[in-house]
DNA sequence: ATAAGTATGTTGCAAAAACAACAAAAAGGA
DNA sequence: TCCTTTTTGTTGTTTTTGCAACATACTTAT
């Protein structure tokens, strides 16, 4: 049986009623199914026409170059959502494998009904459509914006645009990042040694300051 | 007055009758104006509520860093949008600039108003939701596509894991790819002689041949 | 308070990349 | 055809990076 409890915990449900989300359940065909560690949940080249919530665990989005080199693209864990942009992509072939990374419970829902005013025309449909989008448009500009910095050729100005982009968020020269050296060396693909090496650079060349999560960037004179 | 013939080149109109088109302007607020080169479209910072669309001429969607050095993101031209998904995110507000790269003409169209089934209930809102749903899933791909070939450290591991994903894609070891090898570097973020130095390197290992936009990877023996 | 674990900074070195400048081949136009 | 332009490959040099290994601070739990 699915709890519905948990469901309000899902973002794409986000202000749906209680009471909708029973009728949601079956109108979208809701099942919940478990999944041992390590089994495959998609194949890469499967077509894809649920969407997946992870309810409990968490499940590696994965991809395999031609000489079979396996790299996880991603994790996914805690009331996110798998596969949506497979299943509403004109091909709905997925390019990657999803895989249980350890005992795993997921809800699927036929998403693409979501679009079909069903007939007894719940009125969680123009909700559940907005999330979507919202999602999906957020999602976008967050690898956009990752895309940005990556695209950079040096460890320096790969810094200097992500720590810009916090620092015009926040309005001040003097800032927080959410991340970590570590995280932000991953997130930012260079070596954390490299990086530190070259915040610190930046700290002698009196370019910008920093101490733990806070930066400051200073105006040129 | 805006060309009908014109919104059926629009991907976000497709499979809309014509009949359609003429209520969808009405019921969107379809406005068309004109740019001369130069002119700021949005800043950052602004409110968006319309998307644009390109129908004559080009915008370039721009950065500007803490220190105000300037970034062109993309280049948006011949029918395509722009602003969606600032539109349609939480808050609203574009990060970057839009900007006429000639003189342009646009037309703006309330996109939100696409999920308001309108008191004319205009039967193209379905179509539209899922043109829009496709297009951001499908972006989406793209952009995480592009994510996993700059975040590898080195040249060699960045080209092959994009040749990779065409030899995956046509199914075969021999396979083109659509861009020349300047493209093919800019894609990459990195630079066109190391590039080209890389890929000799590899057809005298040989891990693959080339020959103009054709490729051929090789198994290992 | 101590010990273990984690986060951050430091450094040497070898490998790789960026940059710049040029050579050669191919494509396109007059 | 010849000339121009574009595309691709080549190479030398300098700079940057990745990697590995270690030092130092900071956290956290006991």
């Amino acid at each position: 049986m699915i709890n519905i409890k948990i469901l309000k915990k899902v973002r794409v449900f986000n202000g749906i009623e209680e009471e909708d989300l029973y009728s949601m359940i079956k109108c979208l065909n809701a099942r919940e199914v478990s999944y041992q560690k390590n089994t495959y949940i998609f194949h890469a080249g499967d077509k894809i026409f649920e969407v997946g919530i992870v309810i409990n665990g968490a499940v590696h989005i994965t991809d395999e170059d031609f000489w079979g080199k396996k790299t996880i693209i991603s994790v996914i864990e805690n009331y996110s959502l798998f596969g949506e942009v497979y299943s509403m992509s004109e091909s709905g072939i997925s390019l990657v494998n999803v895989v249980a990374a350890c005992d795993t419970d997921i809800i699927f829902i036929d998403i693409n009904k979501i679009l079909k005013l069903c007939s007894n025309s719940c009125k969680f449909h123009y909700t559940m459509i907005k999330n979507l989008l919202r999602i999906l448009s957020e999602r976008n500009l967050t690898l956009i914006q990752k895309i940005g910095y990556l695209s950079k050729p040096t460890t320096r100005e790969k810094l200097l645009s992500y720590l810009s982009f916090y620092a015009k968020k926040q309005g001040k020269s003097s800032f927080d990042i959410p991340l970590n050296r570590n995280q932000m060396a991953e997130y930012l693909s260079i070596d954390r040694s490299a990086m530190s090496r070259e915040l610190c650079r930046m700290r002698d060349e009196k370019i910008l300051s920093f101490e733990k999560n806070h930066f400051e960037l200073y105006d040129k004179i």
